[in-house]
DNA sequence: CGAAAGGCTCTTTTT
DNA sequence: GAGCCTTTCG
């Protein structure tokens, strides 16, 4: 099998370039997942590189079994030796190895969001301040955008400007040390850590150059500077770096990721070589048309050209609803009609929104009708109480000193220590400046109950409870996987207390099936299964689970999305305040995020889009108006299909408040209508794309015959028309 | 100490 | 509307 054919000349330049750096900057739908697994199947086949020196990093672990998946087949063989995942799960396993050298203990358990915000209510607390009045999603955050740049606690408190800068500095501080505590690792420092033992130890960093000939990464506009130091780090020796992304579907920086990386990697490697994928084999013509309209309007972007030899197929669909309620109806039914019609099956479609809140009201339509779907973020296996109380007994047996974990699982199920022992023991502790398991410990060794501020009888459980973990983590080295599954869940007396609850049988299901995962480490040896299995609970995203199902719709964020591709897309939401979000309407930078957002969502689709609203939705309880997407009215209006399911009519980009009406009126004769010919003194002829009211002037958006797409104000302007 | 009830806040996206 | 926290009572 020629790994070249098929290829396009582009893809076969992306596939061929070996030698040095590459920046590939792949439009949706170019085919960018065929050329990163052509390149390394080729780079294994045809230059006969040893599969264990190329690193490829993929965006989630889905896309890499996908990849892995897709090399198989190429390669008809074994590409095992290859190391494949995303950054976190790379790194975790270069710290496991490695990371000793830089004070880090291999059995690091790694901490989730959740797992942080108890550490950081608890160091909040050790400073001084009110957990309260410091929102510990804030600091958080602000915490991990830090450490995304490398910025240790150290350097925050010098470069602190406002007071919530200092704040952030002293609880960063306190944080850092409850984490060395616990020896954990959050999912920033599986990152930062490993940047910083390459930097401390040149002799383990040379061991990956060495090791590594070729690098690639994907999804690469979406990676941070950690991310790209990292990059930077493993492939200096050869250079042998190949990067692929594209700006225009950046819709991580609140998750720091940084679009310098695109720019700055052509200053690092001035001998980069670029190659643009521009050709389209994903989407109908007119959807792509309607996706770059809305990309062409963003205000920073280098224009890139996209095109399709696709059929030019079926225009989107704009929908207007009148509630959310009646929106999900129009997707349920929508979906129904399209599947009898024997169009497509119900697996074809997805239906994609902003935010999670979104889902519930879909899913009761799908409920009420009877329409299998899936949701992605809602099998949240691993979130569910009884998973997590099994998971943190087994990482206390994997680290006892993983201080969250010893608190969600001291008194469950219940042994008699309360919120105020475990008050007394958390003071006590830190008293004597030893981990709270330590303390355990001493509490149990000792003969003398007089020692502690507790009862004897408090003192009796919590040495019960030291014990009991102390005995399994011994067990750690010898049990197999399940061995030490099972006696987890016995000796805890976890199985006996969901024995005594109502809905005590479903949970215990769950903690089946936890352990049908912990069963595929099973031929690893004791103590790696368990570490596997941690790890890989720790890592796994929603997307991740994901499975195909012939009838099930999809319904998904568009964040999650990203990726993905559906032959029907249904983007429901298309408001002013949901998409784009009222936390982001402020910002222009924002903004244009939200507006990648939107072109990620609309550029999913193969056959069909809908871009469905609603007149008015709850939030927040009450009820609120929302104006239709201002990214609704970037898309040419002979583009769309639209029709007002509410109304008979649509009111899509008529002016709908009275201000607007207002000013609509004062701006008199001289309003334009999408459709309508405009001549322009210097642009010459064009079609009006949009016509939007902005303060006390107007917005016209004219597609020129030979000027292009231009956005003009009305009072400026010097059109008129014909 | 634990369960139940009431009151509070805040709502984006997630490896 | 939900989850989280606090309060209250047994």
């Amino acid at each position: 099998m020629d790994i070249l054919a098929d290829l396009n000349p582009a893809q076969r330049e992306a596939v061929e370039a070996i030698e040095g750096p590459v920046l590939i900057l792949a439009g949706p739908g170019s085919g960018k997942t065929r050329v990163i697994t052509h390149r390394v199947a080729y780079l294994v086949r045809v230059v006969g590189v040893n599969p264990r020196r190329i690193m490829a990093v993929t965006f989630t672990n889905k896309a890499a079994r996908e990849m892995e998946a897709r090399l198989n087949r190429l390669l008809s063989g074994s590409v095992k030796d290859l190391t494949l995942g995303t950054f976190h799960a790379i790194c975790a396993r270069i710290l496991r190895r490695d990371g000793q050298a830089a004070g880090i203990d291999p059995r690091f358990v790694i901490y989730d969001d959740d797992d942080q915000i108890s550490v950081l209510k608890k160091s909040l607390q050790e400073v001084g301040l009110d957990p309260k009045q410091y929102a510990p999603r804030a600091i958080q955050s602000a915490i991990s955008s830090a450490k995304s740049q490398m910025i240790t606690p150290a350097d925050y408190l010098l470069h602190g400007r406002s007071y919530f800068e200092e704040v952030v500095a002293r609880v960063y501080e306190q944080y850092e040390k409850r984490l060395a505590e616990s020896s954990a690792l959050d999912f920033d420092d599986l990152l930062m850590k490993t940047v910083q033992l390459f930097r401390q130890h040149p002799d383990v960093l040379q061991r990956y150059q060495e090791r590594y000939l070729h690098v690639q990464v994907d999804e690469f506009q979406d990676t941070n500077l950690v991310q790209y130091e990292l990059v930077k780090q493993i492939a200096a020796k050869y250079r042998n770096v190949c990067v692929v992304g594209d700006p225009d579907q950046s819709i991580y920086s609140w998750r720091s990721a940084d679009l310098r990386n695109i720019l700055n990697f052509e200053k690092d490697y001035p001998d980069a070589k670029v190659v643009l994928l521009e050709q389209n084999y994903r989407s109908t013509g007119k959807i792509l048309e309607a996706a770059s309209h809305v990309i062409a309007a963003a205000r920073h972007r280098k224009p890139k050209d996209l095109w399709t030899e696709n059929e030019p197929g079926q225009p989107p669909c704009v929908i207007e609803t009148y509630t959310e309620q009646e929106e999900a109806q129009f997707v349920v039914g929508e979906i129904d009609r399209l599947v009898s019609g024997g169009e497509v099956t119900g697996g074809d479609c997805a239906v994609m929104y902003r935010t999670n809140a979104q889902s519930r009201v879909l899913e009761e339509a799908f409920i009420r009708y009877g329409m299998p779907y899936k949701l992605v973020a809602g099998t949240r296996f691993y979130e569910r109480r009884e998973v997590k109380d099994i998971i943190a007994y087994l990482r206390l047996v994997q680290n006892p000193y993983d201080a969250v974990s010893l608190r969600r699982v001291i008194n469950v199920p219940q042994r008699g220590i309360g919120q105020r022992s475990l008050d007394e023991l958390g003071q006590w502790a830190s008293s004597r400046g030893v981990p709270e398991y330590r303390a355990l410990q001493l509490i149990a060794e000792s003969r003398d109950s007089a020692d502690f501020p507790f009862s004897p009888r408090t003192v009796k459980a919590l040495a019960g409870f030291a014990a009991m973990v102390g005995d399994l983590a011994e067990r750690r080295r010898e049990a197999s996987m399940l061995e030490l599954f099972d006696l987890v869940v016995e000796r805890s007396g976890y199985r006996q207390y969901l024995a005594g609850l109502v809905d005590g049988e479903e949970r215990w299901e769950n903690i089946l099936e936890l352990r049908g995962v912990a069963q595929e480490n099973r031929d690893l040896p004791p103590g790696e299964g368990l570490t596997a299995l941690l790890e890989k609970v720790a890592l796994v995203s929603d997307v991740d689970e994901l499975e195909e199902k012939p009838d099930t719709v999809t319904l998904i964020t568009l964040h999650q999305a990203k990726g993905l591709e559906f032959p029907v897309v249904f983007i429901v939401g298309m408001e002013d305040g949901i998409l784009p979000h009222f936390k982001s309407i402020d910002d222009p930078e924002q903004l244009e995020e939200e507006r990648r957002l939107c072109y990620v969502g609309i550029t999913r689709a193969r056959q069909r889009v809908y871009l469905v609203r609603a007149f008015r939705r709850h939030l927040m309880g009450s009820s609120a108006v929302n104006r239709p997407s201002r990214f609704l009215q970037d898309i040419p209006r002979h583009l769309v299909a639209s029709s007002s399911v509410w109304e008979g009519e649509d009111s899509w980009s008529t002016p709908s408040s009275v201000e607007e009406r207002k000013a609509a009126g004062g701006v008199g004769s001289a309003a334009f209508k999408p459709g309508d010919h405009v001549l322009h003194e210097q642009f010459g002829e064009g079609v009006v794309v949009s016509y939007r009211v902005v303060k006390n002037d107007a917005e016209v958006v004219v597609a020129f015959d030979g000027a292009g797409v231009k956005r003009l104000l009305l009072s400026f302007a010097k059109i008129e028309k014909v």
